[in-house]
DNA sequence: GTCATTTTTAATAAAGATTACAAGTTTATA
DNA sequence: TATAAACTTGTAATCTTTATTAAAAATGAC
């Protein structure tokens, strides 16, 4: 279970475990989804009235930097990303939807480029239509 | 040369050519660098004191609708890229600099998701230290 | 070259996402 | 239970980008 990994791991590094950093994890790290901050905050707030958005980046940007999620930058704002297994995303350029794809292999190793001393990794998006917008277009 | 290109294309869609507008495809097109609109705006201020940040956003966004540039969104901002030749960007995780790299190929063909439905293309971003850097990082 | 139409510019306001901050509250631990 | 450190709230501030509007400029016909 993730939660209780990340638990430790936060109690480990001098983070204190909060009900509202309890709920945000329940709430974020099984998600299957790419939530915003603001996402997240609309539904926390069903369980807690008064949390604050504050908060709740707070709790999502300190689950980054402890290597527990990823920020996946998008035009609009960033969304938050639980899977930390190697995969891709593909964005729906109808709807905006991030979906996770399986990882796309590529080759770095042969990159040849005078500006480049370190590769320390890589991210792909793939652009196109889901099948829900797909559906829509079709009615 | 691209600014030739871009006018008669702005014209021929009934975009007006404006000295101002004029000037940004100068500094722009011929760029091998990603600026940002602020970028643009300090150098054409010193050209045409009284622009508005405002022209540059109207006029890099017009590129970009009509086919003329790219937008990359990252982390802090957007920034444009005229090479609308296919490829790849590699950005610095010290300074944040984008570079053109090679068009790294990916086979998408054989993507098996239950998402998706169609694609229409996808970008890649390599990270790491850029040379500039690595030398600074050295003294 | 002048006129009429349409677009553009400039300046500013507004919007939206994220971070900064301060005062009070809670957690963790002994 | 007392204490120190960290957290939460609420709000202000920041930053990028877009919207708005009146005045100015570009285009094309005459």
């Amino acid at each position: 279970m993730k939660k209780l990994f990340a638990i430790s791991k936060l109690k480990e590094l001098g983070y204190k475990i909060t009900p509202q950093r309890e709920y945000i994890l329940d709430l974020f790290l099984e998600s299957k989804d790419h939530p915003s901050a603001e996402f997240i905050y609309k539904v926390v707030k069903e369980k807690f009235p008064y949390i604050s958005l504050s908060t709740v980046y707070n709790t999502l940007n300190t689950l980054v930097d402890i290597g527990l999620a990823r920020i996946i930058f998008l035009e609009d704002k960033s969304y938050f990303d639980p899977n930390l297994e190697p995969h891709s995303h593909f964005i729906c350029d109808n709807c905006g939807k991030i979906y996770d794809i399986e990882s796309i292999p590529i080759n770095i190793t042969n990159l040849k480029n005078e500006n480049i001393t370190r590769i320390n990794g890589f991210d792909i998006y793939v652009y196109g239509i889901c099948r829900n917008c797909a559906k829509i277009t079709l009615n």
